[in-house]
RNA sequence: UGGGGGAUCGUCUAAUGGCAGGACGACGGAUUCUGAUUCCGUCUAUCAAGGUUCGAAUCCUUGUCCCCCAGCCA
């Protein structure tokens, strides 16, 4: 199973169980547009999370906007996300089901004084929320009575204002640092149809109000959303605890996906579809999960593709090289091989006679564990592809030219005698001659033949339609340096047709196939009865273009400059700073730690005045305790300036190691007692003598010989494995500065 | 600029003070009736400078760079 900091993070809170150990996710988009890619990885989250830890994923309509949203959208997130494999059972909910709800808490929110009607236009609004460095003023209508206030709201909900004209907003706190703090609008006057409630309501929740509280109601425990709404956790925090929901849901985020040569925002995918770069949200160019359904990609290569790409917090720009990877590997077990012939150049089999065989034709290589064939008829004309031929070919070129031989697959091998061209020069057939005794490709007389290719009788090759789809931008990341419509992809498509075997007369729609050396396809729904019409997913890897591309033009990759070092500026300490290192004889490191973090230093105050070793404790305090603090999200140390003294006094004199003074500060960080204590209850101490050590080394050094192999190969890192081994071996109790000389010494 | 978040191979992602690992990619080789698949090998990384430590990607300090927030969108 997959693991990340998010399924790290569950895993804990049902093991401490938070929530009875239960847990719930929702995945909630909104219907303004169909589903893409970056969306598929937070399905496969969300329901991914709660299948693995026996619990439920909802998927919820978040439509709190009227104006965007469409029963189309709806429709088609269903879909998609049942295509993808998920199951949400009886858990679909809308945020439009939660209406009347809302209102009610948005009521007692104006009765807790907690939320306001305000007056003031977008405009208005706008200038007195401040900017990023300047804070907020307090709207003038901020101060209504509870009465004027549940007046104002009933009469917006009952249509007596326009649009824009008042807005309700929460009570928070205008100066806050953090924007979304300041006094947030949470309904606003929509005089507009409702896919859903109709004209029941003319005013609308916004999703900082809306969203939490779904949440809360549903009982989801963990909200997992992207990255840009992280400074809005604070409010859907604040908006929870004014609301008195019992149910806390806890906000996570992760970072969304981007996908090379690929945009993935609805807004500009809105843009494609509605100014027709592209043929609809299912054309095959799309990111969206129509789109790659439509392509020929399969639930499984785009769960694997999830899987692949993992869940963190870094802005990710995923190589489309890794999806074309799970794509080709899922197809790869999956589609019956034929054969199909792009650029059609006659082959005329001179010595061939006049007739037609039907030849037996496997539909899967030999390492793909299916079973299937069909008949390939062959006769005396057939069509190669033109690139199969080279009149004048490198020698690494091992297909078809003047006197060579290659394998027809599956039928001959035949030999080329003669060139045929035009008046123009260009090559327009070929005249062969075959090898009876190489009926099925096999050679009677074991003779190498290397090349191999694909081939369709000419008499029988059915013509079709193929679309070959390509990446819809030429940049890596598209609108970067100018409007992304301006990076398309001219030949993102290229309508072309092909000649493939008969066999594949009946295909259907979705019928999926490797066409040999070319790419897997997949039949269109715009395939007739007899006149199939193929997507091609993925081209095949090809190492021969990719050569002779290389000596055509060898693109250099511009990769991102590194980012250079300035130069460390030598930092001044504060006065502060400079004051406490002059009077305790701290470092500058110290000293500045201790400026900064005045429970650091008062703390190494106490401890001096407890008789502690200065340097010991100076470093104790602003390295270890520090951390231990921040990292336990605590206040200050639990432990007073007396315990800190006593454990510099401990290292100082000897006792304890560092490390081991390290281990008793995380003691004393849990609560057990001061370090004497500790030492005594759990039998620190440390062992000096060098023969004892002696005997740990040498145990060590036998039970891993193969690491010590390595180091002499040359790894000098080994050794700080191996001095952790020795640590662990000794209980923790060696001391580590001897151990190391030890150990230096046997291995030298 | 106030606040919040982030920095590990070209890309994505592991490593909770002890051998910087995996995948994609690139490059080379073997096998092959698909120049595919498969297999093998090679390549490339801890943002910087200090500090603590026997030992730092990880703890501390100071910097640098990137992203998000100023919709009555979500």
């Amino acid at each position: 199973m997959a693991s990340d900091f998010i399924r790290d993070m569950i895993a804990a809170d049902v093991e401490s169980k938070k929530h009875n150990g239960k847990v719930c996710t929702r995945f909630p988009p909104e219907p303004n547009g169909y589903l893409h890619i970056g969306h598929a990885k937070s399905i496969c989250l969300n329901f991914g999370v709660a299948k693995e830890f026996g619990g439920k994923c909802h998927l919820r309509m978040d439509d709190t906007n009227p104006a965007t949203e469409d029963p189309e959208y709806v429709d088609a997130i269903q879909r998609d996300v049942k295509w993808l494999g998920f199951d949400w059972g009886d858990n679909l909910f809308y945020a439009s089901g939660y209406y009347d709800k809302l209102y009610e808490i948005a009521e007692r929110l104006i009765r807790n004084r907690r939320a306001y009607v305000c007056d003031l236009n977008e405009e208005q609004m706008s200038a007195y929320r401040g900017t990023l460095s300047e804070p907020g003023k307090n709207s003038p209508f901020r101060n209504r009575t509870v009465d004027q206030n549940l007046d104002l709201f009933r009469r917006m909900r009952a249509g007596e204002f326009k649009e824009g004209s008042c807005v309700l907003r929460a009570k928070i706190d205008m100066t806050s640092p953090n924007m979304k703090l300041r006094d947030p609008a949470i309904y606003r006057i929509k005089h507009a149809h409702h896919y859903r409630t109709g004209d029941a309501w003319c005013i609308y929740p916004l999703y900082d109000f809306a969203h939490c509280l779904s949440d809360s109601m549903e009982g989801i425990t963990h909200s997992l959303c992207t990255m840009e709404f992280e400074s809005a956790r604070e409010l859907y925090d604040w908006v929870i605890a004014a609301a008195e929901m019992p149910w806390v849901s806890r906000q996570t985020e992760f970072a969304r996906l981007n996908l090379t040569y690929t945009v993935m925002s609805k807004r500009k995918l809105l843009e494609l579809v509605e100014g027709k770069f592209v043929n609809g949200w299912d054309d095959p160019r799309m990111p969206t999960i129509a789109g790659l359904r439509r392509r020929g990609y399969t639930p499984e290569a785009i769960f694997e593709f999830c899987n692949r790409i993992g869940i963190a917090k870094n802005l990710s720009t995923v190589d489309l090289a890794l999806l074309e990877f799970v794509v080709r590997e899922d197809l790869n077990a999956r589609s019956p091989r034929i054969l199909a012939v792009h650029k059609p150049l006659k082959v005329v089999i001179d010595n061939y006679p006049d007739q037609i065989e039907n030849l037996d034709a496997p539909y899967w290589p030999q390492d793909v564990p299916n079973e299937g064939s069909r008949t390939l008829p062959f006769s005396r004309e057939v069509y190669i592809d033109a690139d199969d031929f080279m009149e004048a070919p490198p020698k690494d070129f091992y297909r078809l030219a003047p006197g060579r031989e290659v394998r027809l697959r599956h039928a001959y091998v035949i030999k080329c005698e003669r060139v045929i061209k035009n008046a123009e020069g260009d090559v327009v057939e070929l005249r062969c001659s075959y090898d009876p005794q190489t009926r099925g490709g096999v050679t009677a007389d074991g003779r190498k033949v290397s090349g191999t290719i694909q081939w369709v009788s000419a008499a029988h090759a059915l013509d079709v339609e193929v679309r070959l789809y390509d990446r819809l931008f030429v940049t890596e990341r598209p609108g970067e340096e100018r409007d992304f419509k301006e990076e398309m992809n001219p030949e993102s498509l290229v309508v072309a047709r092909m000649k493939v075997e008969p066999s594949l007369k009946n295909a259907t729609a979705n019928d999926r196939f490797q066409f040999e050396r070319v790419g897997f396809f997949i039949a269109d729904a715009d395939s007739k009865p007899g006149a199939p019409v193929f997507n091609r997913t993925v081209a095949l890897k090809d190492s021969w273009a990719k050569q002779t591309a290389k000596h055509v033009q060898s693109a250099p990759k511009t990769s991102k400059p590194k980012i250079e070092a300035k130069a460390a500026v030598a930092t001044e300490l504060s006065a502060e700073a400079q004051a406490l290192k002059d009077c305790h004889g701290v470092s500058s490191e110290e000293a500045r730690t201790m400026a900064i973090e005045p429970h650091i230093l008062e703390l190494f105050e106490a401890a001096l005045a407890s008789g502690g070793v200065a340097k010991t404790a100076a470093a104790l305090v602003c390295n270890d305790v520090l951390g231990e603090v921040r990292a336990r999200k605590l206040e200050r140390a639990p432990f007073s300036g007396k315990e800190l003294a006593d454990l510099s006094q401990l290292i100082a004199d000897g006792t304890l190691s560092s490390k081991q003074g390290k281990d008793v500060l995380a003691k004393m960080f849990d609560g057990e007692g001061g370090p004497k204590d500790i030492v005594k209850k759990l039998g620190i101490s440390q062992v000096t003598d060098v023969a004892a050590i002696e005997a740990v080394v040498d145990r060590v050094l036998a039970a891993n010989v193969d690491a010590v192999a390595r180091f002499r190969a040359g790894n000098t890192n080994v050794l700080g494995a191996l001095v952790g081994l020795a640590m662990k071996e000794s209980g923790g109790k060696a001391n580590p500065k001897t151990l190391n000389e030890v150990l230096r010494k046997k291995l030298a």
